[in-house]
DNA sequence: CTAATATGAATGAAGG
DNA sequence: CCTTCATTCATATTAG
């Protein structure tokens, strides 16, 4: 990720520069038209299409347009999983729904995606885990154990 | 590919059961070493090795070794081949560029390699700003080319 | 300034 | 080996 795109307008100070990607208002529309176009999972070729067709409004990148895919789909199926089980599952009993629905596709010709309405759900999942420090006095062992290589083993057979 | 189940959170419940394996900071260098060092295929008795190696600092499973070299293997000829194809094709020109074709797979670099001293000389500083106007008539005319089924409007109600 | 949210990016896990 | 999904991390933006 080097395309540096996010040009800050008098934020706070003491900023690295070292932005990720934030793709502009025109290029958001495009990608979401593309998407709901039915292309949900454009192949390499259309990929690399999109990222020419989007850097006439900015720097982007393939990986970035790959990534935008990515979380777009994972984000549609997360909220309409989350609708479903919200409205499948009212409060009836204690058990537990579920839910093993899960249609790959290679190519989406035929949109299977459901038309979602974005834009008013509001998601609340805020959970993060703190990274206590820990102390790598035994690795340096390891590290200094396997300074003796010099060979490269590759093509191993390790079929199971 | 399911070598052996990932152990994960056995016993003693003082843990916030985590769904998916995270290698410990210590894990990451040992393994990381190990792939420097030139293993970069384990067979199956030099994964378990690894694997009981790992385990005195967390717990880890075959499966969660095997995954991990897998993927470092993929991730690595990805950033080759992506480093490669931006070396070659700086172009973030407004206009008309015609550009081979690039190679790109999925995501992009990110880790920090042990050796490997050399950096890419790509300066893609060629960030256009575009005026407040939010009038590109290239969106709208691309925009026009794909309105067919759903609705590309946001919180939109489409009844009728 | 801090908390919550939105979203780009990274990575473990599987499927083919 | 390749691609893809799900989960998580990191950061930008916004609300309080």
């Amino acid at each position: 990720m080097d395309q540096e795109g996010a040009s800050q307008s008098t934020s706070t100070s003491t900023e690295p520069v070292r932005s990720r990607w934030s793709p502009k208002p025109e290029q958001i529309l495009i990608l979401e038209s593309i998407f709901n176009s039915g292309i949900v999972n454009p192949p390499k070729d259309e990929t690399v299409r999109i990222r020419k067709m989007l850097e006439k409004f900015g720097a982007v990148g393939d990986a970035n347009v790959f990534y935008w895919f990515q979380n777009r789909r994972s984000r549609s199926r997360r909220r309409q999983r989350q609708l479903q089980a919200a409205t499948a599952a009212p409060a009836t009993s204690g058990g537990d729904q579920h839910m093993t629905a899960m249609s790959m596709h290679q190519y989406p010709y035929s949109n299977s995606e459901i038309d979602l309405g974005f834009g008013s759900c509001i998601n609340s999942s805020a959970n993060y885990f703190l990274n206590g420090t820990t102390s790598s006095s035994q690795v340096s062992s390891f590290l200094l154990g396997l300074s003796s290589s010099s060979g490269v083993c590759e093509t191993n057979g390790m079929e199971n």
